[in-house]
DNA sequence: CTGTTAGCGCGTTCAC
DNA sequence: GTGAACGCGCTAACAG
């Protein structure tokens, strides 16, 4: 492997102007610029990371933690994230957390070991519990998941707002005993709980609120017991993720239950897949590519200027409404889409 | 942050002593041992990894590209592989070529940068063409994609083995124009299509064949064409992988088409919506796990041992039968599962 | 078993 | 506009 002593010999210059070049650093005539630019060619030669980050104590890296990479809202803002970073010269490690606060830590401990530029995390509950900027030794922007007083740069969509438009949905769509299965584990979960309750409230009626873990297999399960329970189902059932979504779904098609004729269904994201069902079911769609482009827009900022003051982007979900969460008696499966 | 050096003082020990202890190095008594662990929690120490792979020339990354993120066979995948590193104290860093042979190359070379232990990647048709190992200056083992006649470390499918069972299945079920889409931009949807002429060249029938991209968008596009162009249609449809056959039920959904009655369904991958749809999805389902494990533990292998013998593993897939295959007369869609 | 020391390859002063 | 030399923090060879 060439080093950077090589280039110098060969281009018969030393290191410090091939340095100078590499680094685009004024002050060099344009032929010697010429001269290095051949020999690095010629020599094949690529700088070397490590030294390169040893020596100058900055990095290129950011850090993107994600909750749990089967989840498409994560994998959507990843491809965000990864597009814009490298638009600017910078590389992302990815890593997966799989909910799990251990495997958080550690991940959180290795972007601190890599010495990364920042990072962009989606916290589990706990860690956003005592969250203080403080603690970390590099910028964080948060995603998906944020207190309302949580001092920290992050995108979020407005949970409240959404669940509640959701819920008002069904109320109007004539829906009165309405079930919310919801990720516990997360603020954004519990959020979209409080946009559930409010709006139920706020219609004189009595929320059910099931809490799990937001995993597809979680609510499985959840909706299996559910379904054994009881003897008469609610008039409407919503899911606070795409994932469980899936989950309520899949127990549906075991009981051999049919939406909206049995139960209306209503849930958060739009997954390609809630397309292809029959009917189509209702979401709140995210805007998963903008939110993954403010998270690193925001971090660059946020590295390009340490002292700004704290900035929160809350965006908007859509509606889309189809079939699952219109009772056939209201005659509108065909006229919404 | 504390340098190896003032836990050396710390403790009242030289710098190498240190490093012994935390590099595991035998020859350390165990009282110099407990100084230096004592010291390293007193000041928070943290190795500098830049110093560290600097000097000590190995690196404890392994890289991982796939091919497409949103893949939930590469997310898949990428959990066993990231599950398996970790354990051997190694980190991944994932990265998503999106299909596109130009960033491939760009994640190369900074695979090469970065210096990394060993890749495994899901190659591009292009690249797999004349892929020689020696053109890397790492190891790399191939995933999902590889031709018969690569020489190169791989963990795939028996492609040809298990499109021939899926399209003999349907053949079976009484089906004879059955078509096939399949992303023609990879070894693999290329090795399926060759199952899927033997399958039917073995029955007598004429084989009709649609090339695309592999994403959802493209299949979808391509289904809306097909639809379009065409009065009758075939008895049966296959999809070379889980993108394309969403693409596909999207497009029958939006031409009110229902399977099996207008036409039968079935393809690679089973993801998770395949089986919340009305009926069932007929798929040959990949063990991805396994395949990431078994990458993961080849590469390792092959670090350890540059020089054994090049090593293919083939797995089989399952063919999991639902309702979309069966010809509703053939009265076995309750009976099979 | 422990300490001293020479680089790993590069960026960056400081002279010229 | 260019070059010589130092040191980033660590590991490994060697000496004791």
């Amino acid at each position: 492997m060439a080093r950077i002593l090589d280039v110098a010999k060969h281009a018969g210059l030393s290191v410090a102007s091939v340095s100078r070049v590499l680094s685009g650093m004024p002050g060099v005539s344009e032929a010697t610029r010429q001269r290095v630019m051949a020999s690095v060619e010629a020599l094949d030669y690529r700088p070397n990371l490590a030294a390169r980050r040893l020596r100058s104590q900055r990095t290129d890296t950011l850090g993107l933690i994600v909750s749990d990479i089967r989840n498409p809202y994560f994998t959507e803002v990843s491809r965000a994230v990864e597009d814009v970073a490298y638009a600017n010269g910078m590389r992302v490690m990815l890593c997966n957390a799989d909910e799990d606060p251990d495997k958080e830590s550690f991940y959180l401990e290795m972007m601190r070991d890599e010495n990364v530029a920042g990072v962009i995390l989606s916290p589990t509950l706990a860690r956003l519990a005592h969250y203080r900027q403080a603690d970390f030794p590099f910028p964080v922007v948060l995603v998906d998941r944020c207190e309302s007083d949580t001092e920290a740069d992050a995108v979020v969509l407005d949970n409240v707002d959404a669940a509640q438009r959701l819920v008002r949905h069904l109320i109007d769509a004539g829906h009165r005993r309405i079930v919310f299965f919801y990720g516990a584990a997360s603020a954004t979960g519990r959020q979209r709980l409080q946009g559930y309750q409010e709006a139920l409230a706020a219609a004189g009626l009595a929320p059910v609120a099931q809490a799990l873990r937001p995993t597809t297999d979680e609510a499985l399960a959840a909706m299996r017991q559910f379904l054994q329970g009881r003897r008469q189902l609610p008039d409407a059932i919503v899911a606070s993720s795409g994932l469980i979504l899936l989950g309520l779904v899949q127990a549906l098609r075991e009981a051999d239950l049919s939406f909206p004729d049995d139960v209306a269904l209503a849930g958060f994201d739009d997954m390609p897949w809630t397309r292809v069902v029959t009917p189509g079911i209702t979401v709140m769609a995210q805007p998963t590519y903008d939110i993954g482009r403010s998270a690193i827009e925001l971090l660059l900022a946020r590295i390009a200027q340490p002292d700004q003051a704290v900035r929160r982007i809350v965006l908007r979900g859509e509606l889309l409404v189809r079939g699952s969460s219109l009772r056939q008696d209201a005659c509108l499966a065909d006229s919404v889409q």
